[in-house]
RNA sequence: GCCGCCUUAGCUCAGUUGGUUAGAGCGCUAGAUUGUGGAUCUAGAGGUCCCCUGUUCAAUUCAGGGAGGCGGUACCA
């Protein structure tokens, strides 16, 4: 074995669950945003961007200790040894600027916030360390009003993004209602072993979706063990009450209101369970009220969301059509957002309860399911024009062409490398462009340019497979007088409802 | 965290019953084409065969340990 002496080279990899994002989904990706952002403005909400870290204290629960500061958080210490934290999601950093600018704010205080968030966990599939949230918070509303225009929003959004309205569904169901079959089944809340139990009982539910009533049922009650030989442990409920959780579970209705009728009995004479199912009859009238039926947001038992912080209704908006990934395999995308009433964030920092209920937007996964929905404008990928250097002792009269198309408001640069012309019209095949000016010697003497249109080209290749042919006819070229340069790639960016490049 | 599988070229993967020059397809670069992206043909570049230790005359191949990836599961604000 012998050793060489190497210079160290470091790896280029991105850091494990982070991406890059290259331009067509930089710029796909800002347009759906666009359209959120729309929604949330004809809402009414202000916007607001608020620091990506924040003092860890200032997060909550996850708070780093000596051990494992990075346990679920990003965290590290400043120079006076505070523990700084990146942000986690979007509505602990809003509690925080509540509680700092209370007395400022104007109450009830809405506004939407889009950014990168990030979880120092397993990345999976479809599952990342930095992801991108957008979300939209009324703070200082008590009512259910604010709770229903959440529901109106989420669908609006969907509908805006030009998802059908069989496409998706926002499944609406309360907290409240949960505790109070709790305390009807007899568990008994008050006590840190039944709080334990409830967080339980709540995973359990939670998984409906993916295990069934029967996984649930054993989750309810011993534990269940999964394919991979894992064990679960369980609730460790009785008979009785596993019986009650489910009657809860299967409630159906073909209604809102239905449902609101078949949940009445299953809380019993739980005070807290009537006041969930009395807050959701108010959510149905509301929303009955405008406009917005069954068709587009339900009410669903299955429904718990995070577990820690929500008070009253909960949501989540549910894609619920399939498509066939690379693989083959029938994917489901599932929920792309949710949200829910959280009565006791802000009371963390200020000491009094300040009422608050939002949405969050997994921006995403909304943007894989737009892909495979085909509702992403992909015209948005194109380059630039490019202009070709053919003659390298005019430069200039290259630079004056690239700057009229600019003056025009056409998206156009000058070749910048040192390459012959075929690599030139490679370098614009993979850039895109729309299309090519080639002003050679030839061009020059007739005052032309020639103008090359490279997305009728491609289309072109395809029944030519002669290569003297493909060549001798240039195909998808035109020349025009060198003077009506903008006018003529202007008339080509049209064939593709490219306009001036705007 | 737990269970299972995997790791050879930029990508997808073959292969070496332990032996000297480790392969394919795709991709990339260039030429055929004196001024043209596709197709075709030709050539070229590109590898610590994941890392460490051990066994051996010899390890990419065998053994032990580690790391990373994938899938499931748990946690998930």
């Amino acid at each position: 074995m012998s050793k060489k002496q190497k210079t160290f080279r470091p790896k280029a990899r991105v850091p494990k669950g982070l991406q890059d994002e290259r331009a067509t989904d930089v710029v796909q990706q800002r347009q759906m945003l666009d359209a959120i952002r729309h929604v949330f403005d004809l809402y009414g909400f202000e916007a607001l961007q608020t620091s990506a870290l924040e003092y860890a204290d200032a997060l909550g629960k996850f708070l780093p200790d000596a051990d494992r500061p990075n346990e679920g958080v990003f965290s590290f210490q400043d120079d006076d040894d505070q523990w700084l934290s990146l942000r986690y999601d979007l509505t602990a950093p809003l509690a925080r600027f509540v509680a700092q600018n209370y007395d400022a704010l104007p109450k009830p205080f809405r506004r939407y916030q889009e950014g990168p968030v990030w979880r120092n966990e397993k990345p999976g599939p479809g599952r990342f360390r930095q992801f991108t949230q957008f979300d939209a918070d009324t703070v200082g509303a008590a009512g259910m009003t604010a709770d229903a225009e959440m529901c109106s929003l989420m669908s609006d959004i969907m509908e805006n993004l030009g998802i059908a309205r069989e496409d998706y569904e926002v499944r609406v169901n309360n907290r409240k209602i949960l505790d109070g079959v709790l305390e009807t089944i007899g568990l008994d809340l008050s006590d840190e072993a039944g709080q334990g139990q409830r967080l339980t009982v709540l995973r359990a539910i939670d998984k409906l979706d993916r295990l069934g009533i029967e996984g649930v049922t054993l989750l309810l009650g011993k534990g269940r063990k999964d394919e991979s030989g894992d064990f679960t442990k369980g609730a460790e409920l009785s008979e009785d009450q596993i019986a009650g959780v489910v009657a809860f579970l299967e409630v159906k209705g073909t209604s809102r209101s239905a449902i609101c009728d078949a949940l009445a009995p299953v809380v019993g004479d739980s005070q807290t369970g009537l006041e969930g199912v009395a807050e959701l009859r108010e959510i149905d009238e509301l929303l009955t009220a405008v406009g917005y039926g069954d068709d587009r947001v339900v009410f669903d038992p299955g429904i718990v969301r995070g577990l820690e912080y929500y008070t009253g209704p909960v949501w989540e908006i549910e894609l619920t059509f399939e498509t066939t990934n690379e693989e083959g395999q029938q994917v489901r995308f599932g929920s792309v957002g949710s949200g829910g009433r959280y009565d006791g964030l802000v009371e963390r920092f200020k000491g009094v309860k300040v009422p608050a209920t939002g949405c969050s937007i997994g921006v995403s996964r909304l943007f894989a399911a737009l892909r495979a929905l085909g509702r992403l404008d992909d015209t948005e990928g194109y380059g630039p024009v490019v202009v070709l250097v053919m003659d390298r002792d005019d430069i200039k009269s290259y630079q004056a062409m690239v700057q009229e198309l600019r003056a025009a408001g056409i998206r156009s640069e000058m070749y910048l490398g040192e390459s012959g012309m075929r690599a030139q019209v490679k370098y614009a095949d993979k850039r895109r462009a729309p299309l090519v000016v080639i002003q050679g010697e030839d061009e020059r003497a007739a005052g032309e340019v020639t103008l090359k249109d490279m997305v009728l080209g491609t289309e072109m290749s395809k029944t030519i497979d002669d290569n003297k042919e493909w060549r001798e006819e240039q195909p998808a070229q035109i020349s025009v007088s060198r003077s009506d340069l903008v006018s003529g790639v202007q008339s080509i960016l049209g064939r593709y409802n490219l306009g001036s490049g705007k």
